[in-house]
DNA sequence: AAGCTATGCAACCGCTGCCCG
DNA sequence: CCGGGCAGCGGTTGCATAGCT
């Protein structure tokens, strides 16, 4: 079949070395971005074009914004992750200075769990039936209790190893199929939503973030790759989203 | 203090879809 | 139109370390 992407042997692999990091920074700053398979000969990097990528994306690029998350990046998280399920780069897209694989760690080490001991099913964001409901509204994070704690394990537990049948219906989120099923509730939560009562004004209105013109060409490539194929399984028309549990 | 366990994060892997010849 | 190469994405792994016994 296809040959590896690059060629593994002879690459560095694992944590990447100042002086590596430092050659590719230079590198970039005055070549600039692209061509990422070229990237490391012409550096002088052994390593693969993907890791260089990954390297600058994730953790170099000068506009990383690093640190803790805060209350409303975690909110916001939450919410785009109830719309958008896991697509953590049209999520990060919405956060500015964060990584899909920082959004992706934090939901799976963080807000997964806080979920859970919420009573909401991180998969769907709706109440679980089995764990007791919380009381308030705001149901306030109990992160002492341990009986549900996501260890490594239980976490992928929760998500079944996907099955490479080449199905691209499986990067559709349970989310979504759970909007599409749950009219009844969402007629309720909706009007919650209508009124306002969510405690964050963010603007959700994912399919058009910016007129055709103002974009980028990456944007317009995403708008095709993620919108353009899997709008008719997941959302056409914000306006007609249900309101999921945290919307309210 | 030492050993064990849980957790967080960086990096890797494999798949998908786009682009171009 | 087709096939190969590439970038990008999401899932998973593995290491470092914090916390606990």
């Amino acid at each position: 079949m296809r040959k590896p992407c690059c060629d593994k042997q002879g690459n560095n692999r694992g944590a990447w070395s100042a002086q590596e990091d430092q050659k590719l920074i230079d590198y970039i700053k005055t070549h600039g971005e692209g061509c990422w398979r070229s990237i490391p000969e012409a550096a002088g990097l052994h390593r693969c074009g993907k890791s260089c990528r990954l390297r600058w994306i994730n953790y170099l690029r000068p506009d990383i914004k690093r640190g803790n998350f805060g209350h409303d990046e975690e909110d916001l998280i939450i919410k785009l992750h109830a719309l958008l399920g896991n697509r953590w780069s049209l999520i990060a897209g919405r956060l500015p200075g964060r990584t899909d694989n920082e959004v992706k760690n934090y939901w799976n080490s963080h807000l997964q769990k806080k979920l859970i001991n919420m009573g909401i099913d991180p998969n769907n964001h709706r109440l679980n039936q089995i764990l007791p409901r919380p009381r308030a509204e705001h149901a306030a994070p109990v992160m002492a209790t341990s009986t549900t704690t996501g260890s490594k394990n239980n976490v992928a537990a929760t998500k079944p190893k996907k099955i490479s049948n080449g199905d691209s219906t499986d990067r559709v989120s349970d989310t979504a199929t759970c909007l599409e099923d749950e009219n009844e509730e969402s007629m309720v939560t909706q009007q919650a939503a209508t009124s306002g009562s969510s405690s964050i004004h963010i603007d959700l209105n994912i399919a058009a973030p910016a007129p055709p013109g103002q974009r980028t060409t990456f944007e317009n490539k995403q708008e095709n790759c993620k919108w353009g194929k899997t709008s008719n399984t997941v959302v056409t028309d914000p306006s007609s989203l249900p309101t999921l549990l945290l919307f309210r």
